[in-house]
DNA sequence: CGTATCTAGTGACAGATGTCGATGCAATCG
DNA sequence: CGATTGCATCGACATCTGTCACTAGATACG
């Protein structure tokens, strides 16, 4: 999808004035770029950021079973949603029994957090 | 595509052991999840989270014509992604002659750090 | 005035995404 | 064992997204 970024001087200009000075520098290279919007992008769904603040703010582990009846979804596409954070590494479960139980893994929000800061 | 939280008992359960204390309170409403949701959607896509790391690394206006070659595609493609970035209220522009000229709007990016720290 | 340049917008298209109902599967209960 | 419960997965479908080539507007140059 992309590449590093350097800088490279453009060749085509209108004769008169220089459209700005030539000095952008990137220190996002494409990896942590591509890692931090995998994560964006996770938490790009009102459904997805609300499971993310409800599980952050409960510090601890949530019975999927607790989190279906918050949100106006069918149960398979909470669980779906659940994958997505799950892929993400933003959280993952663990089963005890008949249920499952979600937690956030804070590695990846984070490096997010920490670019944002 | 979704509502407000609220916590509501649930009916069913096994006759066992209970799956867990049902004290989930979610502080952050739809209105803010989608407010920020649609942010940081905005920077799920490695080449527009770039973006914004080089015009917030450069703290001023950068003109369009120095973002171009900085990544692997067509022009017309970076303008698409300048305008995501501009109807997220994440960025904006001002038209100089005939260059166009970008710069980080803070508000919306502080928001969804503020959430994150 | 005519031409070149820069940027935004359009149309097209393949692939991803969010959603649901139905199904599968493991574990628990009776 | 058979039935039930909780969760994940599958298939289907409409919508959204990223990308490109092409075009359109505006501005500057000669």
């Amino acid at each position: 999808m992309n590449v590093d970024l350097q800088l490279e001087p453009k060749t085509k200009r209108a004769a008169g004035a220089p459209c700005c000075e030539p000095v952008v520098y990137p220190d996002v290279d494409r990896e942590k770029a591509t890692r931090l919007a995998d994560v964006a992008k996770a938490l790009g769904d009102p459904i997805r950021l609300q499971l993310v603040d409800v599980l952050r703010k409960h510090a601890g582990k949530v019975c999927v079973c607790e989190l279906v009846p918050l949100f106006d979804v069918s149960q398979s596409t909470l669980s779906h949603h659940l994958k997505k954070l799950r892929d993400a590494g933003i959280v993952d479960s663990e089963r005890q029994g008949l249920w499952a139980y979600y937690y956030v893994l804070p590695g990846a929000i984070d490096e997010l957090a920490g670019w944002l800061g």
